[in-house]
DNA sequence: TCTTGCATCTATAGTCGCTACAGATCGTAT
DNA sequence: ATACGATCTGTAGCGACTATAGATGCAAGA
């Protein structure tokens, strides 16, 4: 039965290959605090329950959301804490959002300006080349 | 006139003013090698050419264009060489182009996963929120 | 029961690209 | 001569992992 299989909880392979996080990541997030400490078998291997498991989901998925573990960390601890508001964690949200924004501005403005130097580029056999003229320039 | 200064050559100060870069970065570049440890004066501090200047100016507009320090390191063993072609550069460049497209790309999708779930939220001073839901899942 | 062999353990160091100290010395203007 | 800012070295910290070494744990087959 899966009962018997709930009870021993998971080991750390079996969350990396639930959640997709690394086991050395995984390790590392209890180091720093974002994910509790486990409990141990006898022999001192971890053993997740399914509480950690979803947290541990939770943590991938915002990562995968460009959120800094110190915003998770913040946002795991209003929901520890259940303190916290719908309006909060759209606040957050949204504050994120627009640092994404601004990412993509910065990123197309590289994008435009590689492309630039690219297509004034000979791409010839030869030792001159405009994108490195144009990157030795002060301005 | 300037002929003196240029003999003195520039202090490291003039160096971060005139490049807008760090003094401590210049320091960090010249300990992995991609400024030239430059000349000294008598009592230590470091004195720059105009050579230098520009090949700070290089890494710095490189570093802009989100060059790795590996990858401007690969550009200016090229310039020094002058082994390299300006197909090779091309190259370079392009590659560098599809990874910053990717990066908008992924930016992109958290954009739309962001707002979307940003979009849901009631904003209420209410302690139950769709986007810690939406967090919390597995898939 | 023993052995094989993969999984996991701890601790530490490395990655990238800086940035921030502390405490000493340099250089220059008055 | 002195004051003061600039610079010096060396080291440690950041964020978010990743990698390694060497020692164990654990489960399954002979």
């Amino acid at each position: 039965m899966g009962t018997l299989t709930e009870t021993r909880g998971y080991a750390i392979g079996q969350m990396s290959k639930r959640t997709g996080v690394n086991i050395e990541t995984i390790r590392y997030y209890e180091r720093i605090g974002v994910m509790p400490a486990p409990d141990r078998t006898a022999g001192g291997n971890r053993q997740y329950n399914h509480d950690q498991l979803k947290r541990l989901h939770f943590v991938r998925r915002s990562r995968e959301l460009g959120f800094s573990l110190g915003e998770i960390r913040a946002l795991l601890e209003m929901a520890d804490r259940k303190d916290f508001t719908c309006g909060e964690v759209h606040e957050m949200t949204i504050g994120h959002l627009a640092s994404v924004k601004e990412k993509i501005a910065n990123l197309k403005k590289l994008e435009r300006a590689l492309s630039g130097m690219a297509a004034e580029c000979s791409r010839g056999d030869v030792p001159e080349c405009p994108i490195l003229d144009t990157l030795f320039e002060p301005g």
